[in-house]
DNA sequence: CGAGCAATTGAGTCGCATCAAGCTAGGTGG
DNA sequence: CCACCTAGCTTGATGCGACTCAATTGCTCG
């Protein structure tokens, strides 16, 4: 355990003040948290399905998967964490039932304790406000995957989770390349695609002329036109940044 | 507006102290919400996708379906609500983006403005917390929504679905026979399948002996190969009532 | 008693899975 | 510096699960 990182977690600070309204005390306050520098590799499970557990995991470098699993083994990804995300931030309150998280590539990770984030959290509420609402944006994100899996062809779902993934990084407007470092299997665990089908829709859309997916790398071509293909709507991504949304709702005055 | 139906309110008190600790005075403060009491027409919906909302609703009996929607006009169902559930709790804190509502049969709503959810949040911090934590419930539904959908075939996804719902019914323990008034073309889309195929899987489960889904009435026959049938893991919903779980985090001494 | 929606059944088709090879590139050791 | 190894990518052939289209049979209710 160390201190010397709160640098670190700033990416997660503003990632809450683009949702909710912060003091600077408030932001100074979640820099001060105390986090555990850990390293991961890729391929390695480092929150078990459906282990319950102690510590939240700030992404500082690298790339995570959230997942679930059936019987068989078969591995479904709920979600990709990129850096400046708190993976399992929902875990300090309610520290079980969202699924196992997997490193994809080597990562890098900040580990903060549940009692630290809980203490944060009843001390100054506007923090736990952002928290909340910042689980409900994870919400939303599994939400529209599951409309994404459920209603669009392979072509699509691969579409929609490069838009999603090029908005993530872009921080608000959509970023025209960007690193993904996920095998074509690991893709199809997200859409629930065999990596050979993957390979195909991949190839349909670098042919099209909308994205070309490779080496760990997406180029978007035509980012028009990949929105149409994957009927992306960005509408849940970016909505509470639009004035009045950001407010203290339980700090209220 | 009204205050008459204070006593209505007792469902949700009771799902939400099955995971938290409340005291009495929160839970009277809980119950004192002020709300408006709705009728819903079957097949109307009440909450369209993405619009921003100022109230929660809560179900005072019917079944409503939360859902998404591709372009071309085909719905996903992400979740369904039950009586005793507040639908939308999670627009107070972020009033865009989980989707619209729809009620599956006539429904009885209460109303309460976020303005009231928010104050009540603000005063009581254990109120706060018991709320997060009902929303984080939601979530984990929906992640392992997603892994039915995406990994199961036609008859799993189903006998999870008719899992979850006897659970979610039976409060705890897996309810025999419940209501559910779904046409199966509902069904489909809440299982992402033609109403066709539905017909052809559910009577598949009714000749195997398993369950039986008739005239909005759901009878379990064999549990355990319900279950199995459905891979279905009950760990995400009941977690919370084990001991040590129902903290009071914000509310900390 | 007819209107209308839901359930049921059948036949034909298609998207994606499955199985099975190669291929390529980066890494490793002799 | 080359031979090998391995993980991931690519491509082809074949089969199945679920969709589509279409018709018929209940139900329920005015």
């Amino acid at each position: 355990m160390n201190t010397e990182h709160q640098n670190a977690l700033a990416p997660f600070v503003d990632r809450l003040i683009a949702r909710s309204v912060l003091t600077a005390t408030e932001q100074e306050a979640i820099l001060a948290l105390p986090s555990q520098h850990v390293e991961v590799r890729a391929r390695h499970d480092f929150v078990r399905l459906r282990e319950e557990v102690t510590h939240s995991c700030f992404i500082a470098s690298g790339l995570v998967a959230r997942f679930g699993q059936s019987r068989d083994g078969l591995r479904q990804i709920t979600a990709f964490h990129v850096p400046g995300d708190m993976a399992d931030l929902h875990s300090a309150i309610r520290p079980i039932g969202l699924g196992g998280l997997t490193a994809l590539c080597d990562t890098v990770l900040l580990k903060i304790s549940h009692s630290d984030i809980r203490t944060l959290a009843s001390q100054y509420p506007a923090v736990a406000e952002a928290f909340w609402r910042d689980c409900m944006l994870d919400a939303a994100i599994l939400m529209e995957w599951i409309t994404n899996i459920g209603r669009h062809d392979a072509r699509a779902r691969l579409a929609h989770i490069l838009c999603e993934m090029a908005l993530r990084y872009g921080r608000g407007c959509a970023a025209a390349s960007y690193p993904f470092p996920v095998t074509q299997e690991q893709l199809g665990d997200a859409a629930s695609l065999t990596s050979v089908h993957v390979n195909r829709s991949l190839r349909g859309l670098r042919e099209e002329g909308l994205a070309d997916v490779r080496k760990g790398k997406v180029e978007i071509m035509d980012w028009e036109g990949l929105v149409r293909a994957g009927e992306f709507d960005p509408t849940y991504l970016v909505a509470d940044t639009a004035e009045g949304r950001q407010k203290r709702l339980l700090a209220a005055v």
